[in-house]
DNA sequence: AGGAACTCGCCTGCCGGGTA
DNA sequence: TACCCGGCAGGCGAGTTCCT
């Protein structure tokens, strides 16, 4: 759901895909016994902009009262227009003879001429997205085939847009959280001593090169913002739990880095007195060993994966009556045998629905999967579907969100890719975007088993509190769960487009019986098996040096002793 | 040639004034 | 007070023009 009801009655769209397309002429251009012909800006306290948004508002209300939600239509307003979205008053003279002739337009996804030709697309916008949209232009340009044609073999077929879209995404004060923090609480990232401004970690810093100076650490919470306006720069705080060393640190996100952007070893040699000065290994035997742990314990947590908020499912039957391909039906009824999960823990992120995934790449070729659905398939495993894109430039300077990058769509509106796990190499972020490390999650655990194992007692003092559960996000799904099976928005599988790529492109049905390592549906992705190392790399982003990774590590102390210490510290 | 953008004009509904 | 009627603004279908 992309929207919140405010007070009064006030319902705030907070999912855009405007892309404003805004008229040219809107300087004015009258003159005397002349002719007139510009588009005058109605700004959002114009009586006539109000107008149209009470418009929307009402017929919103109606239509979302179908679904449960309690809105009065007489008062039901919107907010404000979704971004991108911009109203004009197109005014014409042909001589001073004659009247002004005023006609309203909404510029925004496409020019709508009146309120009711918007309505639609709204109710599109905050509701379920995987739905085609059923406005009269929407409508219009899925009908009237356009240049985008597939192209390729059947299997690898790919749409190739002439322009780059926009990635749909909210973009509210409740997803704040998604759009300007970076990491999530419970999610593994590595700490840079250098920034704990503790004069305790300096010698750490220092040893061997640097080699300690990103510590395993757990995102504990984070600083509310609930001012945060876009274009407006906030410092983002975190919590920050540093492995094995006790006391949270409040950080700054740039004192953080995602999981996959570094890679950490030590080996027995780092820790052989001809390579160290004397006193600086005793000084960091302690740190030594507790790095050693906390590697280790990082290690479960990011080879394993739990699931999260299951929930059932379901086709309507209004839906499946309206598909003709029974191949299709037959998908859509077996999708709704598996359970459908609304969050999934990968490795050391933690990954929602509606989020941007990168897969592994294939031949340099980097793909991303805007996630619309999880669930587990009995014999494939966890599977994702979603929209497939490629990657454009980044649309500003120091981007923020995924929407500040363009994308380039990889399906039509009418397809979907259905991706595997094993295919995921981990969540994008907007401000590491050319992370390459490759997630090795393999393992199935639960969650508090996975929590338990990084020796946090999360249960008591941590992140469970402000947990996926609890925050802005979740809670909104939350009130979904408690109706499985039951809540009217629930997921839609989007009709596929009858054509000769369609068989293709989907997963279930095709009676391949694929292993977990072959991706159900066919894109241009190699699958790599699981638990493969990562390919030791130079990190493209903040110059940092990956190296191979260890996952057991050499060292003499034990890990009591060296808790004991730290904790003196 | 075909799609998008622009423009025109008809239809509808609302509102205010006049009348029974 | 209720109804009718004319004026007007807005909605939207359809024709025209422009652009690729």
């Amino acid at each position: 759901m992309s929207y919140e009801i405010l007070a009064n009655n006030v319902i705030r769209v907070t999912a855009s895909d405007g892309c404003s397309h805004n008229p040219s002429n809107t300087t004015v251009t009258e003159e005397p016994d002349t002719s007139m012909n510009y588009y005058h800006y109605l700004p959002t306290e114009e009586k006539k902009n109000h107008d149209w948004r009470k418009r929307v508002g009402q017929k919103l209300a109606i239509r979302l009262k179908t679904y449960g939600v309690e809105l009065d239509p007489d008062t039901a307003v919107l907010e404000n227009w979704p971004s991108g979205y911009e109203l004009y008053e197109h005014r014409t003279r042909k001589d001073s003879t004659q009247k002004i002739r005023t006609d309203v337009y909404l510029f925004g996804r496409h020019r709508f001429r009146s309120a009711n030709e918007v309505e639609p697309h709204i109710f599109w916008l905050i509701t379920d997205k995987t739905l085609p949209c059923q406005c009269k232009y929407c409508t219009k340009s899925r009908v009237v085939p356009n240049n985008n044609t597939i192209t390729g073999s059947s299997e690898s077929s790919i749409v190739k847009k002439t322009e780059p879209a926009t990635l749909k995404t909210e973009s509210s004060t409740s997803l704040q959280f998604k759009r300007y923090f970076a990491f999530r609480t419970g999610e593994l990232v590595w700490v840079d001593l250098k920034d704990i401004g503790d004069a305790t970690f300096i010698p750490m810093v220092r040893w061997n090169d640097g080699k300690m100076r990103y510590w395993p650490s757990i995102i504990w919470t984070r600083d509310r913002h609930t001012d945060v306006k876009p274009g407006v720069p906030v410092v983002l705080h975190y919590h920050v739990k540093l492995l094995r060393i006790p006391k949270c640190r409040r950080l700054k996100e740039t004192s953080l880095r995602p999981w996959l952007s570094h890679i950490a070893m030590i080996t027995p040699e780092d820790t052989s007195p001809s390579r160290n000065n004397v006193t600086d290994l005793i000084l960091n035997q302690d740190y030594i060993s507790a790095f050693a742990i906390a590697l280790n314990a990082a290690r479960k947590y990011t080879e394993s994966y739990a699931v999260e908020s299951p929930y059932r499912y379901r086709e309507t039957e209004y839906r499946l009556l309206s598909i003709s391909d029974i191949k299709e039906k037959q998908r859509l009824q077996l999708m709704a045998q598996h359970v459908h999960y609304h969050y999934i823990w990968i490795g050391s992120e933690h990954v929602y629905e509606d989020d941007v995934l990168r897969l592994k790449p294939e031949a340099d070729e980097k793909y991303y999967l805007r996630v619309a659905s999880i669930y587990k398939h009995p014999e494939k495993g966890i599977q994702f579907t979603g929209d497939l894109y490629t990657r454009g430039q980044a649309l500003r300077n120091v981007p923020e969100t995924v929407d500040d990058y363009s994308w380039v769509p990889c399906n039509s509106e009418e397809e979907e890719f259905t991706i595997d796990l094993c295919d995921v190499a981990g969540r994008f972020y907007a401000t590491w975007p050319d992370i390459e490390g490759l997630s090795k999650a393999r393992e199935l655990l639960r969650v508090h088993v996975r929590h338990e194992s990084l020796g946090c007692d999360w249960k008591q003092n941590g992140f469970a509190g402000e947990n996926a559960a609890t925050t802005g996000r979740a809670a909104k799904r939350g009130t979904i769960l408690k109706l499985p099976g039951e809540n009217l928005m629930r997921k839609h599988r989007r009709v596929e487009k009858t054509g000769a790529n369609k068989s293709n492109r989907r997963d279930e049905g095709n009676g391949s019986g694929s292993t977990a390592a072959q991706p159900a549906v066919t894109r241009p992705i190699t699958t790599q098996p699981t638990g493969t190392p990562p390919i030791a790399t130079q990190s493209p982003d903040r110059s940092i040096t990956t190296q191979p990774i260890t996952t057991q590590i050499a060292t003499p102390s034990t890990s009591t002793n060296a808790a004991a210490t730290i904790q003196a510290n």
